[in-house]
RNA sequence: GCGGGAGUAGCUCAGUUGGUUAGAGCGUCAGAUUGUGGCUCUGAAGGUCGCCGAUUCAAAUUCGGUUUCUCGCCCCA
């Protein structure tokens, strides 16, 4: 196992049999569920300017500080993208999509990077989808990205989804949260952990959610008490369109989330499917990250999910009835047999359907074998008096018996449509 | 960056207090059935026991180092 030299990246993680039907299922399920909200494909590069990130993301977050692939082939910095959303809104930019006159909802789907330490449900090159909706404040966008979010999950057959919900205010309010947050973390600090203690300066709102000292910070004023008007009346909507639209969710006030762009509403999806890392997406709202990037007010909500996450989540729930069969196994006798049923294969697949054969000169048993290992529909056999009588013969698989027919080569596709009813 | 656990056949794993030829199940291949799968039976292939070093007459087994994987802390998806 190990005389193999060649290995992938620490962190890294090739996907296939099973795990592969997986990876595929979980984005073509993405794809699915956000066209039904109206959502479009954008596909950004996977590395930008290391600067997009850190004014994006923040330069005092985990992300920034410690966990990005940065690298300078020439005078600039660049990285390899932490996430999704910097990009997303760099291209939002850059192509003027906010002088279109509507909203624009994008979705995305690709790797991400970040050098951390792997572990269950989390890797150094994973993968994300994810939606951004630019462009309206609408309380009900959030609520509707939210239970998007959620209605991806239902259509793999993930159940057991929590979502955690929480304001954290916006330019106006949060300044004077947070003073009264220090004021009252300050008599309590010197019994809290030491990266609490540094936190206390550069991110308060960290202290909120960090597990170790949950008990001594449980009592704190929660964000969601101390939003100005406005952000207090956008989250009371947002709470009760997604009452209406049926959507299960906890308040929580230790929920932050470690970006610097969130602002109003923030929510996470857990799965105690999960491990550890129980976070199987998460998200927010976004208001001030399009003017930080250089751009015009741009209020904006958006979620990225986890796809290894999702993966394991397939997995433990076993909703992964992934593999589509393969309808046709060709089976060549001889060699003239085994050459003609490479032709007779090119029509049975423009005809629609899929099939494969045996490239080895095997057995017929041996092939007959591998059509049932492959859990082929049917088989098609050719030897040589098929051949001089122009015929070949249809066996079904599915049947214990295995009933076969002899077909006239010029109409066998008529009878294969016949015997496979339309998949899909 | 810091901790815990683990590396034996393609996969999942046994391997007694160090002892001679390292095993099982599954999978693969072949035969039993001159051109017919699933079930059964028979047989075969497949291992420098992660790597390096030390102890010993003798190491998969003990010790040290190293590396990879894995699970957690932190943080996030």
């Amino acid at each position: 196992m190990a005389k193999n030299t060649l290995r992938c990246i620490e962190g890294t993680k090739d996907y296939f049999g099973d795990e592969g039907k997986r990876f595929t299922k979980a984005l073509a399920a993405a794809s699915d569920t956000f066209w039904k909200y109206g959502y479009e494909q954008i596909t950004t590069p996977v590395f930008e300017k290391t600067e997009l990130f850190a004014r994006g993301i923040g330069e005092a977050t985990d992300i920034v500080e410690k966990e990005m692939y940065t690298f300078k082939p020439s005078s600039d910095f660049l990285t390899l993208r932490p996430e999704g959303t910097a990009g997303v809104v760099r291209a939002y930019l850059q192509h003027n999509m906010h002088k279109q006159g509507s909203i624009s909802k994008l979705w995305y789907a690709g790797p991400m990077f970040r050098r951390e330490r792997p572990q269950k449900g989390r890797q150094r090159q994973f993968n994300q989808v994810g939606v951004e909706a630019l462009g309206s404040d609408d309380p009900l966008l959030d609520a509707e990205v939210v239970s998007m979010g959620l209605s991806y999950y239902q259509s793999l057959g993930i159940t057991g989804i929590k979502t955690r919900l929480n304001s954290i205010g916006c330019k106006e309010c949060r300044p004077e949260y947070i003073v009264k947050l220090k004021q009252a973390v300050e008599p309590i600090l010197s019994t809290l952990c030491t990266s609490c203690q540094s936190r206390y300066e550069k991110n308060v709102l960290r202290i909120v959610d960090c597990k170790k000292c949950a008990d001594k910070t449980k009592d704190l004023p929660a964000s969601y008490d101390h939003l100005c008007t406005e952000c207090d009346e956008h989250f009371s909507t947002v709470k009760m369109t997604l009452e209406a639209l049926g959507v299960d969710f906890l308040l929580d006030q230790s929920l932050v989330r470690g970006l610097d762009y969130y602002t109003k509403t923030v929510f996470e999806y857990t799965s105690s499917a999960l491990g550890a890392q129980d976070a199987i997406g998460g998200g927010g709202r976004y208001d001030g990250l399009v003017e930080e990037l250089g751009g015009p007010k741009v209020p904006a909500v958006g979620f990225a999910i986890g796809v290894e996450r999702v993966m394991i989540a397939m997995e433990a729930l076993s909703c992964c009835n992934c593999s589509a069969p393969l309808m046709i196994y060709g089976i060549g006798l001889g060699e003239t047999g085994h050459r003609c049923m490479a032709g007779l294969l090119a029509r049975v697949r423009s005809a629609g359907f899929s099939a494969d054969m045996d490239y080895e000169g095997k057995s017929m048993k041996a092939q007959m074998r591998a059509a049932n290992r492959r859990n082929a529909l049917l088989t098609l056999i050719l030897g040589e008096s098929e051949l001089e009588k122009g015929i070949v013969v249809v066996k079904d698989m599915r049947s214990e018996e295995g009933e076969q027919v002899e077909i006239p080569l010029d109409k066998f596709i008529e009878t294969l449509k016949g015997m496979i009813p339309t998949l899909k």
